[in-house]
DNA sequence: ACTCAATAGGTCAAAGAAAGTCAGACGTCT
DNA sequence: AGACGTCTGACTTTCTTTGACCTATTGAGT
């Protein structure tokens, strides 16, 4: 068996009792596995990224942590195809806007929510001497992180 | 746990009881915790800072003290100090996450509004390839936006 | 008034504690 | 052998803690 996937099993383990968040201390896991502790970051880059469904955190200096969180994909499926299927690489502000205004309509984010993420991929919000191209990748990244976010949370 | 968290903890407690302003000596607080007495000023620096709505006065010599006041001002007074002053043309990703949650300890914004913004700022939702240096200008611009916004609905 | 010792807080740099990054070595398939 | 995934170690960054030295205030003795 691949270390990275006993790590991986491992972590998973802990977020199937602990419910749906882990916290862990890099060093201790890398040294449980007798690894190096950068071995820790790969495994989260690798199986514990957004993609994968996970958000992490972490601190550094003394008192340091990581923290894993699981998102809970049941009570969002909407948001989980938006992020996945729905928006790709690249999406106008215009594209933005109506689908903000479709997740306030469907009542899955609040009024007040819709109308911060607007002003975040607002243009006003952007006007830095960047292309339009990559502007547009940003949105998509942007919406994407934020409906993960949202997805995270209201497990409702 | 961390001292400085054990410190902060300890001071909040006192506030909480003591309304808003609390007056302590250094060495008693340095001794009761056992360490140096300068520990006492860190947690000050990086917990009471007028960024995270304290004030802070001393004096040395017999009798000397150190006073910590809750500033209280509105949502929305500190929000436009924010927008109008604090926050220039540039903010790095670590600094937007700092005063986010600022503002949620501060409940100007909810837990989930902080998420979502610390979401949209965040490095991942910016992976494209554009110098950091506008990324920087970008966030600066992307949080005045959202706070605008904020403050634009209830001005309590 | 002046001086000096005691008292109390301030500053800063250095050490310590953890986590992050990244290039390159190493493995394992095909 | 080549491509891709895994793993490590050296170096970096961030946060915390301490200690040595500095500055301000007070009060007693002259």
């Amino acid at each position: 068996m691949r270390l990275s996937d006993s790590i991986e099993q491992f972590i998973k383990e802990l977020l199937s009792q602990e419910s749906t968040e882990v916290e862990l201390k890099r060093n201790e896991l890398a040294e449980y596995f007798g690894c190096a502790p950068s071995q820790i970051n790969y495994v989260l880059a690798t199986r514990f990224s957004p993609d994968h469904g996970y958000l992490t955190e972490s601190r550094r200096g003394g008192g340091g942590y990581i923290r894993i969180v699981r998102v809970v994909k049941s009570g969002s499926q909407r948001l989980m195809y938006l992020v996945n299927d729905r928006i790709g690489d690249s999406l106008g502000e215009e594209e933005c806007l109506r689908l903000i205004s479709q997740l306030k309509e469907q009542m899955i984010v609040t009024a007040d929510e819709a109308a911060l993420m607007a002003s975040a991929v607002s243009t006003r919000a952007l006007s830095v001497p960047v292309p339009d191209v990559l502007k547009d990748a940003m949105r998509a990244k942007m919406m994407k992180s934020m409906l993960m976010t949202i997805a995270s949370r209201n497990r409702s």
